[in-house]
DNA sequence: GGAGTTTCGTACGCTATGGTAACTAATATT
DNA sequence: AATATTAGTTACCATAGCGTACGAAACTCC
């Protein structure tokens, strides 16, 4: 099997790119929790057996904290990247949203993998909440800073504060990303969410 | 053992009261989540063993079921209730927020239980996620009736509409509450909670 | 082509835990 | 007091799922 591209080292090449099989991972774990997964299932998904990802991964607590990561990095990376690329901050935050309630009602995978993993109980279940709640927090304090931006260039009001807000606006997504998970339609959350916009960006 | 208070039957007695088992696993999944607690963990926590447990409640899916509809019973009613009963809108939604807060960031259990078990992974979780929707709805539906009212009698603007203010409301305590599981401290949130306060209510 | 290195797959051990069978204990009824 | 009925306890079974030992395979470097 040749099908690697990286840079050659001594020894047998390995038989799947490991960002794949964390993607593999975070769809498993984002549809099913962490303990609704068993390694093998994964492995499978892979077409690797399992001792291959115990070599890559380490176990499987440590597992899904890299499927965390990962799912940060694929998911909301893009978005946030998204937001602060949209001049238009009605526009930018719409699109936020939509694209979160998107996401969360898609089929199979449902709500938000961070959110699901940090009420898991894994292990490391420690190091997963801290990376979750650093998750909130940043997203909420990018909010905030684009918020203070449209401040101070008058096109929203001083109260509530630029804090205020963007804190706001990373509960009523979570919210929103929770009623996905038990059976909200789509229709009815892109609805909720496209009324929440006036709620934070003050009318 | 005949600690017993209800209607005689014919039969031995409980040896425990089948409400105050379900509360000791309202405590247990809601904080260890339900693939978190073994059913012998329970039962020692009742003081009573495995069997007698699955004679009272069948098995551990419908275990969690009851559970969270204990929860639901146990501890947002009241809640629900004291909203209904505070004339002054501002204290009645301002003690709402604060006191999901105070129990969503009490020792040990963390957040909320509903939404634990909405996350998780027993068998009869679609009824358990049902379950959950329910209880979001309903509670928007409330704090919304109440909303209208406070429109009608001229102390709340008619934008935003009374069903999305109920709906943000229920959001944004979500979003809290799933800080509080991933370790957000409590006067953070309190404080947030209370500037979620003049967002909904429009100042 | 041999040495060294890294990875793979087969097969297995082990523990934790959900659930039950069979017997014993405690009550109501007559 | 005998019977019917319900509950509790002590085993025990079965299975699932995590993790690993070990030998074979695939590569680089010399």
């Amino acid at each position: 099997m040749v099908t690697n591209i990286a840079k050659r080292h001594p020894g047998r090449p390995k038989g799947f790119i490991p960002d794949e099989a964390l993607d593999r991972a975070v769809e498993m774990f984002w549809e099913h929790g962490y303990e609704g997964v068993d390694v093998d299932r994964i492995a499978r998904a892979v077409n690797v057996t399992k001792p291959a990802l115990y070599r890559a991964f380490g176990d499987k607590p440590t597992l899904l904290l890299k499927a965390v990561e990962r799912y940060a990095l694929t998911y909301v990376a893009p978005r946030m990247a998204a937001f602060q690329a949209e001049p238009d901050i009605h526009k930018a935050v719409t699109a936020f949203c939509e694209a979160t309630v998107n996401t969360a009602t898609g089929d199979a995978r449902g709500g938000c993998m961070m959110a699901a993993a940090a009420l898991g109980q894994s292990e490391r279940v420690t190091e997963i909440r801290s990376c979750t709640a650093k998750g909130l927090t940043a997203s909420a304090d990018i909010f905030a800073k684009r918020f203070e931006q449209e401040m101070k260039a008058g096109r929203l009001t001083r109260t509530p504060s630029a804090k205020v807000r963007g804190r706001a606006l990373v509960d009523l997504l979570q919210g929103l990303q929770l009623r996905a998970k038990v059976g909200i339609a789509r229709e009815q959350l892109l609805q909720d969410a496209r009324s929440y916009v006036p709620l934070i960006l003050g009318k």
